[in-house]
DNA sequence: CTTCCGATTTGATCCGAATCAATGACCGCC
DNA sequence: GGCGGTCATTGATTCGGATCAAATCGGAAG
């Protein structure tokens, strides 16, 4: 757990060629910002199942997500866990309302961040209103995802759960490699379980259900859209 | 629906007297600002019921809540709610991550509110990197609510949520009003029944449970809170 | 004061998803 | 190639909360 691997000192990397740069915080930037952002993030990495942080450590570091697959969840003292999201390329990390944070985030698979220290990263951004308002943009966006989860989680079948997750996790992934047919699943099931708010024998049964009933294919690791309308169907209604 | 009434031209209440400046957006900005803020916003007044946006309507204006109590919530197509979350003195309302409105916004009893043109907002703010901030710290708040939302609607039981329900609305009503011992419920059973991921019925039936056991009494528009350490012990585990 | 009507409470029953319990598939590792 | 372990699937049963169905309350209007 947490060990992290520092690869090159302040950033060996230009931004100018980062691979994530026009979906991340750093869209916002022209290049001699961006160069100067160069020296305040240093490249990161995790394996598989690492945490990058805990719930309630205290907040040092925001981070972009530069490639791999992230979990954030929620333990409630009983140890019954709320995965709030996943993390994918380009997605901006770490903001809170409080010194602490108030989730935990893992490497599902390894993954690669670009780290900032929190307050180099405010020094930063504190007279450029362009950045202020790009991490704005990112926030109100979580936000909106996060109201769409909570109609989810409150007010959705088992059937719906699970197909609106395939729908909406096909899209979100289309952002990052394009679109496909194949909608490749990092996470375990047990994590789908915990982010849709089900038991993993209930995710399991409803994908054993799809599968039968030709809307998918399970494949190690991912699943096949055989049927993308009536999945969309079923996650719409 | 949607009868509003423009008390008075540009602004006739200085800001510098606002009731809720210290908990609101206009809290970041200096004595000058204010005044020139208080040009670009018209306070509006909707009556009981009232629906001061709907769901996928055009974003224009962004408001702040002066006076009263508002629910925010998302419909489906067959018409099942969730409530995304209550709206008290102070807060920020319309942000949105695209032109449309992604959620609805009703008023529960009556309501003022401090209109602002959105893009005269954007304009004002363009250059004000501490009311930038303040904008920010305000999201940021709200999705670690929805985050904690997450939790309650994919994890919790029917007498956790109605405990972390009660507990969490008393300690908003604190900020605004002061503690005490009464707790306002200005919305209606099925309000909070959608805002749980609950029934009606299932909520009714813990209200009485929780009576019956000495934990609230129940009130007619409100409960009073006879055993907190209990209730606060039912939302924490 | 009485009537009316929506909101709430209470009761009986049902059902979807959780729980409990094996079994089966897929790894990495000797 | 067999072994152990984790993860996923499948089956049987239970249970919490939904649904269906009446009462009952309480405030507004006359």
């Amino acid at each position: 757990m947490m060990t992290s691997l520092v690869t090159g000192e302040p950033n060996d990397h230009p931004c100018t060629e980062c691979a994530v740069r026009r979906l991340s915080v750093c869209a916002a930037l022209d290049k001699a910002d961006l160069r100067e952002l160069a020296h305040l993030g240093r490249h990161v990495h995790f394996g598989a199942g690492d945490t990058v942080f805990a719930q309630e450590e205290m907040t040092t570091s925001f981070y972009n997500l530069l490639d791999g697959v992230m979990r954030l969840y929620k333990l409630l003292p009983d140890g019954r866990r709320q995965i709030i999201g996943f993390v994918l390329p380009g997605d901006f990390l770490g903001l809170s309302a409080s010194i602490h944070h108030n989730f935990a985030a893992d490497a599902i698979g390894p993954v690669e961040l670009c780290q900032f220290s929190k307050s180099a990263f405010a020094r930063f951004s504190k007279d450029r209103p362009d950045l202020l308002r790009r991490v704005n943009e990112l926030a109100v966006r979580e936000l909106g995802q996060a109201q769409n989860h909570m109609v989810l989680l409150g007010r959705r079948s088992a059937e719906e759960k699970v197909a609106t997750f395939l729908i909406t996790w096909r899209d979100r992934l289309a952002r990052v490699n394009g679109p496909s047919q194949a909608v490749s699943l990092p996470m375990s099931r047990q994590d789908i379980a915990d982010y849709l708010g089900l038991t993993i024998e209930t995710v399991s049964r409803t994908f054993t259900r799809f599968d039968r009933d030709g809307v998918i294919e399970i494949m190690p690791g991912s699943v096949c859209l055989k049927d993308p309308a009536r999945a969309e169907a079923l996650a719409a209604a």
